[in-house]
Formats: C-alpha cells, structure tokens, sequence
DNA sequence: TTCCGACAGTGGGGTCGCAAT
DNA sequence: ATTGCGACCCCACTATCGGAA
C-alpha cells in the first residue's frame, strides 16, 4: 500500500466533522490494507507510530525541504526508513537523523509530508485518535466495539487486537483475557467541583484519599514481580522497594492497581516533584532510593489466584484487596451511603487534606474495573484556589486556534510595583474568550513578536489553580500547577491583582 | 427535542538522560 | 560542566458528535 493513500485518508477523515463518516473511512481502509501492512497502518490511522518514539522531535523537523512531485513511498519504505532512524544513537546520531529525516522528507509529496509531521510530532490533528480507530476497526469486522474496546483495554495496545481481528475475525476477541505479566490500561477518573456532586451522583460509594505520586500497576506471578506506569512502561528496575514489598505479601499471583509516593520521616507526603524524580531516575537507582525511598499504597485488585476480577463490583474487589494487603499499604477510605451521608464525605476530605493530600476519589461501589466507556464511576474531588492575575503577554495559538491569541503569560505584583511572570496558560478559554482577549490584547500591545505578543499589564485575569510549585525557570522561583482561567476581571485594576508575597504567604510549604 | 457521555484538541511545568556545546 | 532536546510523568478544560432520555 502507498503511503500517500493513507496521507490522503487522513486528509479526508480531518476534513469531515462527522464521527460516523470518519469511522466508514478508517474502516474502508482497514478492510483494504494488506496483511503485512497491518501492523504499520493500524497505528498510523489512529495517529501513532508502532516504533513508539524514535528521538525525533521539533528540532529535528524544523527543516524546509522540496516535496516530491509523484508519491512513491510505500507504507513498509516509510516504516523501514523511521526503524532505522530510530536505531541511530552515539555521538553525532541528531545530525544524522536530522539528515535521514530530510531524506524521507524529500521522497514525500506535500501531502504525505504534512502527514508525517503529523506522526512525528504527535499532532495528526485528524479528529480521529484511538477510540475512533477502534470504531472504524469494529464496522471493519463486524466485531461490536464494546468488545473491541475491552479487548484492546486487556492488550494494552490497538495493534495487537487489530492484528489479531484482522486476521482471524471476531472470534479472535477470545483470545485477550487478563493475565499476571501483561499491563491493562488502567481506570481514569474524572472530576466533580465539590464532594456534593459527587454523591449525588453516584450514590452510594467509597471515600478514598488521592495520593499525589505516580499510578502504578503491580503483577506478581510467584517470584517474578513486574510494575507498569498508567502508560504501561515498564519501571520494574527503577523501584525495588516496591518489587520487595509485593513479594512480602502473602499471595502467588496477583494484579493491583495504586499509586507510589514518597512520605517523609513524620508519614507526611514529600512533594509531587520529589516523587516523580525518584520514578523518573534510572541510573543510579540504589542511590535515588536511598536518598527519597518509595511506599506502594494500593487501592484496586485486577486478579487474584488466576482469577479475573475486573468484573465484579468494586465492594467485591475491594474486600479481595483487603485480605492480601495489609491497611497501612491501602489506600485511607471511608463508606458512604448517598447524599444523607453527606457530612462524612466533607469530614474525610477536611481530614485528608489536613493529612497533606491532594483530595479524593469517591468510587461506586458496584462498578466494574473499566477503562472503556462506562461511564464516570470514579470522581476526584480537589480544592482550587484562585487568584487575580496581570497578562503580562500572550502566545498565538495552534491548529483550531490559529489566528487567536491563545496562550497567556500571567504576572502577580511584586514589592517594587511591577510584575514577575508565574506561569502560563491557554486553559479554560471559550471560543469568545478567545475571540475577545484577541481583540483586547491587540489594543494593549507594545511589541509584536513572531510567537505573539507582548502587552501593557492592564488586563486582569481570574486564575484557577491546584497549587504551587518550586520553579526554576520563573523569577519568583516558584509557578502555579494547572492553571486555568476562570473569567477576566475588567472591574479590576492591576494596583488590585494579587501580589507575589500574599501567594507565598498563603502555600508557605512550597518555600519552607 | 433536549441532555449528556465520550472524544479530540490545546497545550501547561517538572525531571531525567543523552547528546551537543 | 552546562545547555538543549525529547520522553514521560502529572494535568484542566471546551467543543462537538451522536446516542440516550
């Protein structure tokens, strides 16, 4: 197959808005390609490389290169040449395989050039990504997608489900079940404003405390312990701690699902940043966990005993957790019964921030273990802060941004009567916010730069945000985790914004 | 007809490890 | 030694489609 049939394809899908025709023309093209193919064009359709990553990013790219005239490219030339650029490592491998890349850039038409940006960045920006691939698989086939979708949930992958249907049909569905060694996509939550919400919504459910770490998946199978990232990367040499402390328990073969994070002397949680360094740290790691050793807390079972689990309520699968590990290894949690129970909803989440935690998670308790589309039976609840900022400048946006001012630089005031910038963001904007602050950023410009725009800090701004984090990149040395705007404040003047000392004065943890 | 769940898109900051300077 | 870059952690929010109510 020519890759400038699927360059095209993917042209196609992106220029209709409808889901249902995206979906017939993926799967036109599935039921088209090649078995050989196959393993390269399942991932390319749904915006992704089978290689993974391969070292190539925006600097590697930035290069302007003539398009081919006629495409001769095959999908398995295209794939064959990225392996290999992959392969390239050692003194001078980026120039290489910025050379490389050029080569391949060269041999591509305009089209099929756009497209490989697209995969090489990650941006396809195709309106079409995994889950409708998954669909387009399914119409292929004839397989439903509910079942498609859990299979590609117990393989971790699309690809491999893909192969495996392409080939043998819906019955090869059969064939991924759960099993200790190989990682599951996890469950994700979603977010609710308040604990209230949240009951009312689900009834009757657990009250979990929300660690702030790194999600974490632990399989044993007799000796052999094995620990996956909520991305399914395996970090087994990077926390042994962790593999001592699931040999410990008294059980063969299991698979739970938690969160790993560093508690201080005192049993307080370290910070985010020092717990994704020490996850993060591959080289020396007896040093690493010396120095911010690790705790598994555990909040799911998957399997217990050969024994798949996902399906049960979660109260079933809770009390098989319960029995294999022991309470200071568990997440904290309390029952509730619905709305009436309210008050201990709120205690629990008062007590658990009290405890230095990032909020909860309220589970009902008859939900399956499903990272398909179930609907949300998982809700974190955390606290927001908020503050009035100055925009200090703004950065134009991408894709269906193009042509807005998009991404703000936000200031608080200092002592001397200006402003330090404490982060950026482009989050929580409508499409008339955007409009708007486009049009109000151009009257208060006093520099127009290639990546947007500088201006008069006249403008005030309401901020979202979860926190407050050490920075070394920001002059207060510290920045604002997930900022967000919430509206603009034009009743407000920038004498009135918040001031850098009240928002150190008010997180006094992040400098002590 | 209206509502709402699921998805894709739009990017944010930090840290680590490797290569380049 | 320091800097730049890519990968991978954490993540919020809006617009849109299409099925459910």
């Amino acid at each position: 197959m020519l890759f400038a049939q699927l360059a095209n394809l993917s042209h196609q899908v992106a220029a209709t808005s409808a889901r249902s025709r995206k979906t017939a023309l993926l799967a036109e093209l599935f039921r088209e390609a090649d078995a050989e193919d196959v393993p390269i064009v399942i991932p390319y359709l749904a915006g992704r490389l089978p290689q993974g990553r391969l070292g190539i990013g925006w600097k590697v790219l930035d290069q302007d290169v003539a398009p081919a005239a006629e495409p001769t490219l095959a999908v398995r030339d295209v794939d064959a040449r990225l392996t290999e650029i992959g392969g390239v490592t050692g003194t001078g491998s980026q120039a290489e395989r910025r050379r490389l890349v050029g080569e391949l850039l060269a041999a591509a038409t305009d089209v099929e050039q756009r497209y490989l940006f697209g995969l090489l960045t990650g941006e396809v920006r195709q309106g079409a990504l995994d889950a409708v691939a998954v669909e387009g698989l399914a119409s292929a086939t004839g397989a439903p997608p509910a079942d498609v979708r859990r299979a590609v949930m117990l393989a971790g992958s699309l690809q491999t489900v893909a192969q495996a249907l392409l080939a043998d049909g819906p019955p090869a569905l059969e064939r991924f079940r759960l099993t200790v060694g190989r990682p599951v996509l996890p469950m994700l939550a979603h977010s609710a404003s308040s604990v209230a919400e949240a009951v009312e919504k689900l009834g009757a459910c657990a009250v979990e405390e929300k660690l702030d770490g790194i999600r974490v998946q632990v399989h044993r199978d007799g000796p052999d312990v094995r620990l996956y990232t909520r991305t399914l990367d395996d970090i087994t040499d990077r926390l042994p701690e962790l593999t001592a402390a699931a040999l410990e328990l008294r059980g063969e073969r299991f698979i739970l699902d938690g969160e790993v994070i560093a508690f201080d002397e005192t049993g307080r949680p370290r910070s985010f940043q020092e717990t994704a360094g020490r996850v993060g740290s591959r080289l020396d790691v007896a040093t690493a966990a010396e120095q911010v050793p690790v705790s598994p807390v555990f909040f799911d079972a998957l399997s217990m005993d050969g024994r798949d689990l996902l399906d049960l309520p979660f109260t079933e699968r809770h009390t098989e957790l319960a029995r294999l590990v022991p309470e200071p290894m568990r997440v904290r949690r309390t029952l509730v019964h619905g709305p009436d129970d309210l008050a201990e909803a709120e205690r629990f989440l008062a007590d658990t921030l009290v405890r230095g935690h990032e909020g909860v998670v309220l589970k009902a308790l008859d939900a399956a273990y499903s990272a398909g589309r179930r609907g949300a039976s998982w809700l974190k609840v955390k606290p927001v802060h908020t503050l009035d900022l100055v925009v200090l400048a703004a950065e134009w946006g991408h894709g269906r941004r193009t042509g807005k001012l998009s991404n703000l630089h936000l200031g608080a005031r200092t002592a001397d009567e200006g402003f330090a910038m404490l982060g950026k963001t482009f989050k929580g904007m409508t499409d008339a916010m955007l409009t708007w602050q486009t049009e109000r950023l151009r009257e208060l410009a006093v520099e127009e730069k290639r990546w947007g725009v500088t201006v008069r800090p006249e403008l005030v701004v309401e901020i979202a945000y979860d926190g407050l984090q050490r920075s070394t990149r920001y002059p207060a040395g510290v920045t604002l985790r997930f900022a967000r705007v919430i509206r603009y404040r034009e009743d407000k003047s920038p004498a009135e914004a918040d001031t850098v000392e009240t928002l150190l004065a008010a997180h006094p943890e992040v400098t002590r």
